[in-house]
RNA sequence: UACCCCUUAGUGUAAUGGUAACAUAACAGAUUCUGACUCUGUUGUUCAAGGUUCGAGUCCUUGAGGGGUAGCCA
């Protein structure tokens, strides 16, 4: 899927327009540098998706002065792990973006960062707090009314250098002091009432090992940090619209930095039968309720990758749904119409039955094989053909037989005709059963005038034209049929606050079968996406697949245009 | 009962004081050796009330509704 990574959308943003603006302007000599700044704290899912798109987007409609830092805010030590930096790394590539030379850890300023904090105590902006985290809460006040000043809040700076030096130096337990900024405890923004900028944490950090003992809040580190790299434009979500203050205070007190940055926040994706939370996607995974962080239900970017999603899709999707402040809830739909419309362009097509019932045609000479030119993709013609054998035994997919046809059903049914896409019409003369009841076997009898698609005149017109496999040639292939892991578009929303969300978990999200393919998908590539033609789209499952026997999970069913009434 | 942000077809977005539109969804029809795709059409939209203006989705006021905020998380 081959589609360049996006130019810029037909019409601005705000954060497009103001971005325009500021190049406009010649602010930062009209360079534009933004980041993405993931905490390597677990997987990246669709949701930042929309932020990657923004940033990386940014960065390459603004070419040649422009650029987008990958950044990992790596300043919680206790929750981060290498796993999740591997993995991050390569969901961003995956999707299509490139970050170049500017792959950055906040771990790495935490000298610097060191030092920022000793000048804002210098300059009496920063003080050591032995207040116990309990007493903070209480003196911070609540959101009505102002909080209360701290006793030790007018330390002189000389001894709050001593007890900052000694904190980095390992000398007090966990939790016992904390260095906060001095700006305003009756501010009504509560993050501007003396917030903590650096807490002690004697954790082993994945990169910088036991080198520290006191680690700076993201709201200390992030701004400073994007100063550092020259970050002109900080993007993130909706909700640290309230830490912006705070990000100019810190921006307009410390002296010294290189770059001049500003926030600006836009609404985070909420999508419909999808949970976003990284703490409930975790719940998922631990509890056994999906099969791993890359489980193709889950709406990380390793598991839609895996569901057979392409990059091209997600970012049409992420260019689509466009960027506001609105806190919207777009329909799950959307994403699979984009993953269709890729799909469809690129998706070599094969037939596939998902629930075979058995077709006996009983006038086709018997022993005869024959094989049938099909088109590998309508769409491109370049895609080739392939031969596929047909032969008087086959399978059709039970959704295309109905004993006791609904109005409106086109195709086979008892004494009915269909015809066998690129083979001839058959007609139901018999329908055979077991003792208890199912249908075991079709017998028909087919028309060798009616073969390339021929209608002869004066017969009733044949509505239906379905898919087949020969039975003979047919590979027995495990296919997993993904549906939406919920039933409930908002699954938070619905359980409430004291509900569980895990009680609208779909029951059939997940359903296993074994398929009859025809016989060219044994060659299948793990990673590569498949339409069965009437049926929808597949993708070879890259983990379980072994050569010759392909692993299929459905992406996405194709629509269905016939509802029955 | 504090502060901040937000509100345009069912959903997601555009219209930058000058004809309310696009995508998707739904519904019709055409086409089709995929009930897909494609094509055509239909339904349906500015939260409310005032104000400014020749003219308001857009600016102002008030109200309503929604979201966010009281970690030594990010």
């Amino acid at each position: 899927m081959s589609d360049a990574p996006a130019a810029a959308p037909a019409s601005l943003d705000f954060i497009r327009e103001m971005i325009a603006a500021d190049v406009a302007a010649q602010r930062n000599d009209g360079w534009v540098i933004t980041r993405f700044p993931p905490e390597p704290n677990g997987y990246l899912h669709i949701g930042h998706a929309k932020s990657i798109c923004l940033n990386f987007g940014l960065s390459l409609e603004n070419a040649p002065k422009a650029r987008c830092h990958l950044r990992f805010d790596d300043t919680n030590p206790t929750k981060e792990e290498v796993e999740y930096v591997d993995s991050i790394q390569e969901d961003v590539k995956w999707l299509g973006f490139d970050w170049g030379d500017h792959l950055f850890y906040a771990s790495d300023y935490f000298e610097k960062l060191y030092g920022f904090a000793v000048q804002l105590i210098e300059k009496g902006l920063a003080y050591v707090d032995d207040q116990t985290p309990e007493e903070m809460r209480a003196n911070r006040g609540t959101l009505t009314s102002p909080g209360t000043a701290s006793p030790f809040r007018d330390r002189s700076a000389a001894e709050n250098l001593d007890l900052f030096a000694r904190m980095r130096a390992g000398e007090f337990a966990e939790g016992s002091k904390v260095l906060r900024a001095k700006i305003d405890m009756a501010s009504p923004n509560m993050n501007m009432r003396d917030p903590a900028i650096y807490r002690i944490l004697k954790a082993h950090h994945h990169r910088t090992g036991d080198a520290w003992s006191i680690y700076p809040m993201y709201d200390y580190a992030h701004p400073l940090s994007d100063a550092l790299e020259g970050i002109t434009h900080s993007l993130c979500t909706l909700e640290f619209e309230h830490h912006r203050p705070l990000y100019e205070w810190l921006i307009a007190n410390v002296s010294g930095l290189p770059g001049q940055p500003y926030q600006r926040e836009f609404a985070r994706l909420n999508l419909t039968y999808t949970l976003m939370s990284k703490r409930k996607l975790l719940r998922l995974v631990k509890e056994g309720f999906v099969n791993g962080w890359d489980d193709p239900r889950m709406p990380t970017i390793s598991g839609i990758r895996r569901r057979g999603y392409t990059p091209t899709a997600v970012r049409h999707f992420c260019k689509t749904i466009g960027l506001t402040k609105y806190p919207s809830l777009t329909e799950l739909n959307l994403l699979e119409h984009c993953v269709r419309e890729d799909l469809n362009k690129h998706a070599q097509r094969v037939y596939g039955v998902l629930r075979p019932i058995k077709v006996v045609i009983t006038n086709y000479p018997a022993g005869q094989v024959e094989h049938v030119e099909l088109t590998n993709n309508p769409e491109n013609e370049a895609d080739g053909k392939r031969l596929v054998p047909l032969s008087g035994e086959l399978y059709i997919d039970a959704d295309d037989f109905m004993e006791t046809p609904v109005q409106g059903f086109h195709r086979l049914v008892p004494g009915g005709e269909v015809r066998l896409k690129y083979a001839f019409c058959i007609i139901c003369q018999e329908v055979i059963k077991d003792e208890a009841g199912n249908i075991v076997e079709l017998r028909c009898t087919y028309d060798d005038a009616t073969r390339h698609g021929v209608k002869p005149v004066g017969r009733p017109k044949v509505k239906g034209t379905i898919h087949w496999v020969s039975a003979a040639h047919a590979l027995d292939v495990e296919v997993r049929l993904y549906d939406k892991l919920f039933t409930e578009e908002q699954p938070e929303e619905a359980a409430g606050d004291a509900g569980d969300f895990t009680q609208f978990l779909n029951p059939q999200s997940l359903e296993v079968v074994t398929a009859k393919l025809e016989p060219s998908v044994a060659e299948a590539k793990p990673g590569s996406y498949y339409q069965f033609e009437r049926v929808g789209y597949f993708y070879t499952d890259p983990k379980d697949s072994q050569p010759g026997k392909p692993v299929f999970n459905r992406t996405v069913a194709l629509k269905d245009g016939f509802v029955k009434k």
